[in-house]
DNA sequence: ACTGGCTCCTGAGGGC
DNA sequence: TGCCCTCAGGAGCCAG
């Protein structure tokens, strides 16, 4: 699925179509999303010229004057451009014509991702409000995780994917990175030390890098725009491995559940 | 104020 | 070959 390198990626490509052009018409085919899309959206819509693209967390923001529109992939959205006569395929649920005569085309075969419209500031939508700190903010830190969790019982592994504590460590992250810190996922969130949260802090950032320089992780569903899987699936140590041997220590991977996600650790390695 | 469980949806993969 | 069942997952929402 897109995880938070993958969007950065889709926001920089469309940034390069999309801005400067106007919107003509927008085809909506399914309109049931994660959320409905907003009834109203294309006429809102329609006549307004994107003057910006950007991203936080997981949503893509496509601003105008007279608003913006707020794009989320879920686990298999993809959002990319086409001549606006090109051919539409399973999945192609909205089309963005634009004045270039190309059209942005959302497909999504789960039906997990939104759009949904803010005629205010984006950041003030409900959505992204109360959203968490970028792990490539200048001020996030272990330090501050350490603080967030002070009073957090939580597993430290369901800690660090709340997206009101940081935005974009999706599950196959969250396993890795612990593995690579070595601590163990179900611990409380208030039991991990300062110490090791500077340590998992940077080994968020480094999980993420990675994934950018192997264009993606997603086990199953994710392809980039050259429509070739990611490679990152490739360097997980524990992530889908149960009953392997660790890479480490030779001890057969763990699986458990934490909030419904699957969960692998070394028991050995990850204490 | 937190936490855990539920929910949306389709497609992959396994068993037979 | 095909059918059916189970599982996977982002993340908001809500009840406890």
């Amino acid at each position: 699925m897109p995880e938070l390198p993958e969007v950065e990626t889709v926001c920089r490509t469309i940034a390069t179509q999309v801005v400067g052009h106007t919107v003509t018409q927008v085809v909506i085919r399914q309109p049931r999303l994660r959320w409905v899309i907003p009834a109203d959206l294309a006429t809102l819509w329609v006549g307004q010229t994107i003057q910006s693209v950007a991203r936080r967390a997981k949503y893509l923001l496509l601003g105008s004057a007279g608003g913006t529109a707020i794009f989320h992939l879920g686990m298999t959205g993809r959002l990319r451009t086409f001549p606006s006569d090109s051919t539409l395929e399973k999945h192609d649920h909205v089309d963005i014509q634009l004045s270039n005569q190309t059209s942005l085309r959302f497909n999504d075969s789960r039906r997990f991702g939104a759009l949904l419209w803010s005629a205010d500031a984006p950041e003030q939508h409900p959505l992204l409000a109360r959203l968490g700190m970028e792990p490539f903010a200048p001020i996030f830190s272990g330090a501050w995780l350490y603080e967030q969790a002070q009073r957090r019982s939580l597993a430290v592994k369901q800690f660090i994917m709340d997206q009101q504590v940081v935005v974009g460590v999706g599950n196959i992250y969250a396993s890795e990175a612990l593995f690579q810190v070595g601590i163990a996922p179900q611990r409380p969130a208030s039991t991990v030390s300062l110490r090791e949260y500077e340590r998992l802090a940077v080994a968020i950032q480094d999980i993420l890098q990675q994934a950018i320089a192997h264009g993606g992780s997603t086990v199953r569903d994710f392809q980039g725009g050259d429509g070739k899987a990611g490679s990152f699936q490739q360097q997980l140590k524990v992530y889908g491995r149960a009953q392997q041997a660790c890479h480490e220590c030779g001890t057969l991977i763990a699986r458990c559940r934490l909030g419904q996600r699957s969960t692998y650790y070394c028991p050995q390695c990850q204490s």
